[in-house]
DNA sequence: CAGAAAGTAAACCGGATAGTATACTTTATC
DNA sequence: GATAAAGTATACTATCCGGTTTACTTTCTG
């Protein structure tokens, strides 16, 4: 049972594939799990069965996998589904609706990784930090803020810091404790309570009148 | 102009004090700029304008370097001014008082530097995490919410989960930010703006009918 | 002011790390 | 099946870091 063949011209499923995904796979893991500093390049290659001179072959320095990783990992969360607004549909569903894919999101161990490593990275080397950017992850909130409410749904509001709002009371339960605090990602329970909430704070404050 | 005699017996201005000072200042600057792993012990001295051998008379290692300097944060912030629920005064008044309170805090050099330090340290070693914990940092929060909640002032609820909520909407914009992206922290215009909508939106869903 | 306490500069140690070199084997492709 | 591309194992270099040592000077204090 090979690999499903790509849309663009098969690139086959040589060696050198399996190695490079080992590779990355591997470099995630452990830059998720120790951070940028903590994580040897020796340890990768062991993690990814690969001799260290095979990983140099594939990526000319930490810096560089680094990089490819972090750009990986931002090119599979664009990927997510989007909500976007319908008038006809109850506000309050559509809003649990997008503050579960949101949840997903901050929960999801490729953003959990990205977060952990780009974090580390950056409080190394400040300038890094701003490529990292949460605004990003605004967008989806944002773009749909902004449609209910020309809509007439939500109240005159400024998106951009309400859509800050919205995803900081996800995040205070659903992704800082678990980047900060070692917490395991909260259950299928926790996640339901915690959108239910959000989006209740959420909607008595901004539901038009 | 000799420093002022401090309540115990007078600990003078001896020349090993303020190398003792110096030590710890560069050494919170230095964490809180590059991390716990990015930082070295040559790179201290050199900024407390203090020899090696100096350094180490001061502190065994740099992990009780760090310890120590991590309790003395500890200690600076636990001597904030504690907000009591009043049931004659506006409850508005009082929640916008407690939000300044909060973010004042979440804002201060000290535990912006304890933060950053503290989570590069965790981010590599995750059992020592816990000992940041925040959940102290919710404490004050949570007292007044169970206060005011007592008073009948606000409908009932969770205080542990509402406090979070509430520090989550503060931390969003005023801690997480510039801990990740290097942002300066917000003036005082935008701290204004952030507690009086945290505040309202707080209250639109946590006030008494 | 003498001796103890504390500070200084510089070299050094053991260990770890990013990255390279060498000599050899495996995998792919014509 | 030969050849080139890619992988492997191992050991090496250069560097850096936490921490120590040495040999010497400055600062405190009785």
């Amino acid at each position: 049972m090979p690999a499903s063949p790509q849309s663009k011209s098969p690139p086959l499923d040589r060696l050198t594939d399996r190695k490079h995904a080992s590779i990355v796979d591997a470099a995630v893991q452990e830059f998720q799990a120790r951070g940028y500093y903590a994580t040897s390049m020796n340890a990768i290659a062991a993690a990814a069965n690969v001799s260290k001179r095979t990983l140099y072959n594939h990526f000319d320095s930490k810096e560089t996998l680094f990089e490819a990783i972090i750009e990986s990992l931002e090119r599979a969360s664009a990927e997510l589904s989007v909500c976007t607004f319908d008038a006809d549909r109850d506000l309050t569903e559509q809003l649990v609706e997008l503050a579960n894919v949101e949840i997903e999101f901050l929960t999801s161990p490729s953003v959990q990784a990205l977060a952990r490593a780009g974090i580390s990275r950056m409080l190394g080397e400040p300038q890094v930090g701003k490529k990292v950017n949460e605004r990003h992850f605004h967008k989806r909130v944002e773009r749909w803020l902004k449609d209910a409410q020309k809509a007439g749904s939500l109240r005159e509001l400024d998106t951009q810091f309400a859509a800050k709002q919205f995803m900081g009371l996800l995040a205070a339960f659903a992704f800082w404790p678990t980047i900060c605090s070692g917490e395991s990602t909260p259950g299928k329970k926790k996640r339901e309570r915690i959108v239910r909430e959000t989006v209740e704070m959420f909607l008595s404050c901004y539901q038009a009148d």
